[in-house]
DNA sequence: ATGAAAGCGCTAACAT
DNA sequence: ATGTTAGCGCTTTCAT
């Protein structure tokens, strides 16, 4: 009694199917990798016996041997699998690596940057190919050893810190900026900013940004109307309430964050001022134009950056030698009505 | 000069470790797998040299010599990555795996029964420990020789057809009847569907359920008022439009998805009619009570899906033998708005 | 408590 | 064109 059929809950190896062939093991290897040199009465006969067997080669195993080492695996290195943004990110991911036969693990962070080491170090024990990384918490250096030890790695949507590697960001400054200096056009100089904690890079970005934009407008921000170290809907939506209820309210809202940007809303509306306090959002997000008013928004597309930390991943690890590169994607800014809205007299 | 610092570019190996700590192989394995029998002043080199060479074990190469042939590893087979439903089920799924430091491939098909074979097929060969498959297509007796062989797997969302294997699923069939007669106790009687594909399981038995409770009501659907094999949010938003503009417009309309639901929000409001028509959608989304009416939904909960089908793979993973389970989650009907609009006299 | 050696499934180098 | 063999990094068994 062979493996194969003795041991029905195993899959059948190489050795089965050079059996059933009765043929040698390089003679099925050669076939399954679609080496030259195999005649086609052999090939036939092997797989027949692959079909028979319903064979599939062990990757893992062929990696272990294999020159290049190659795993066709990647790892995706999330903030969260499920928030809208990153899925965009991920899926886009996903597309280029299918195209080159390579399965994406994902996972999530929350921001917290013990997540993020716990995750990398997984997917370097599964030996991945490279990994893309929306980065987390204030230091990064411990990736040194990673990267000399050859791992591959690209950052998306935020830089790392104290690491000099590939990056795909968005363009944050420029986005707040243009995005203050609208409301500013339309009268505005009480312009709120809501951020989230200033140790994620793209919320310093946009906070500086914002601060750029005002000094042009000779308006120096009222310090009420700058909140930082939101992580909530709810914390957003609160702080929302106290600026308006406050003594001195603004009368526009840059929101860091489309999550922010929901919480502004709910409070807007629960004071019936959404259609006279102006809001912009960072992110763009599903049924943003289908709200009364239709939200305006500082839009950065998530599957170009996807894509694009994909793209250069791959080409790295084609062998692509060249010091790190760091691509800025455009912002649009997305003119639906609440940003529209002109300033109120004070 | 040795292996750890003449190829900086390699990841050092077991061997390498034992080297730089004097010790044998089976050593550092055993402090590796935190195996008893090792004297602390061993334990201590040993753990110098691995932090020093930040090794890392080769979980394939270990897996394929370990007796359990575990990869520590799992595939998610999802309709799409990026929606939002699935993406739900897919952080459920990874934040039960991570408990047990398991890593989770995510892949999408997009309702394309050969891209999930291959998918599959591409889990299979790296070995994974078992799958997690939102089914797509009309036969799955494909899989047969998978089961066979030992590959542990779940289906969620949807039940697989030709296949008798463990299913997580939401009761459609009851939510579609809940919906109608919710509607129907408003006096509706012309009553629109808008379903996906009938290939789709979960579509099928939404229908039913739709029919069934269409005839409790004793008013037969007009055939203009069941439109099937819709695809995308468009092919919805048109679907609603030509019912509407049609010589006998439904009062009222249930969405068998949530694209859909979008798609017929949009009509109904070019039409100015999303507060004449009543409007109920399967699944719950993002911002539903903040449109205007707030949409009234059957909601699944994607998290619960996503966590069951996770326990029950990891069940049968630690070696859980017993026949197909099938386990039915409750839907519950969330009224907002949009589905309490009475019927207009006809 | 430690080490030596076999072998997991596979590829690559070397035979024939 | 086909077969034989060594060895990838690791765990396990057996020996000390």
């Amino acid at each position: 009694m062979d493996r194969a059929t003795a041991k029905a809950s195993q899959p059948p190896t190489m050795h089965d199917v050079a059996a059933l062939a009765g043929v040698a093991l390089a003679t099925v290897s050669r076939v399954v990798n679609g080496k030259p040199g195999v005649s086609p009465a052999m090939q036939a006969r092997v797989e027949a016996a692959i079909e028979r067997l319903d064979y599939r080669r062990n990757v893992n195993a062929s990696s272990l041997r294999r020159l290049d080492r190659k795993t066709a695996t990647i790892g995706l290195v999330l903030e969260d699998v499920a928030n809208p943004f990153m899925s965009a990110l991920h899926r886009a991911v996903e597309d280029c690596a299918r195209e080159r036969d390579i399965l994406v693990f994902a996972g999530s962070c929350d921001e917290d940057s013990r997540r993020e080491q716990e995750l990398i170090s997984a997917l370097r024990a599964r030996r991945v190919d490279g990994i893309i990384v929306v980065p987390t918490g204030t230091d990064h250096s411990y990736l040194l050893p990673a990267f000399r030890l050859g791992t591959k790695m690209v950052f998306a949507d935020r830089r790392p810190s104290f690491l000099d590697a590939d990056t795909v960001t968005s363009d944050d400054l420029g986005g707040a900026r243009a995005a203050v200096a609208h409301l500013g056009a339309l009268g505005h100089r009480r312009i709120a900013y809501l951020g989230a904690s200033l140790t994620i890079v793209t919320a310093r970005d946009r906070l500086q940004g914002y601060t750029e934009a005002m000094q042009q407008l000779g308006a120096a921000p009222h310090p009420s109307h700058v909140c930082t170290g939101i992580v909530t809907m709810e914390e957003a939506a609160r702080a929302v309430a106290e600026m308006l209820e406050g003594p001195d309210p603004p009368t526009a809202i840059l929101s860091g964050q489309n999550y922010f940007t929901i919480g502004a809303i709910k409070t807007l509306r629960s004071l019936g001022l959404e259609h006279r306090v102006a809001l912009v959002g960072f992110d763009d997000f599903a049924l943003a134009e289908l709200l009364d008013p239709p939200v305006t928004v500082v839009a950065h597309d998530p599957a170009e950056l996807g894509r694009t930390a994909a793209e250069l991943l791959f080409r790295r690890l084609d062998g692509y030698a060249s010091p790190s590169q760091h691509i800025v994607c455009p912002f649009s800014l997305i003119l639906r009505g609440s940003g529209e809205i002109r300033a109120t007299r004070p």
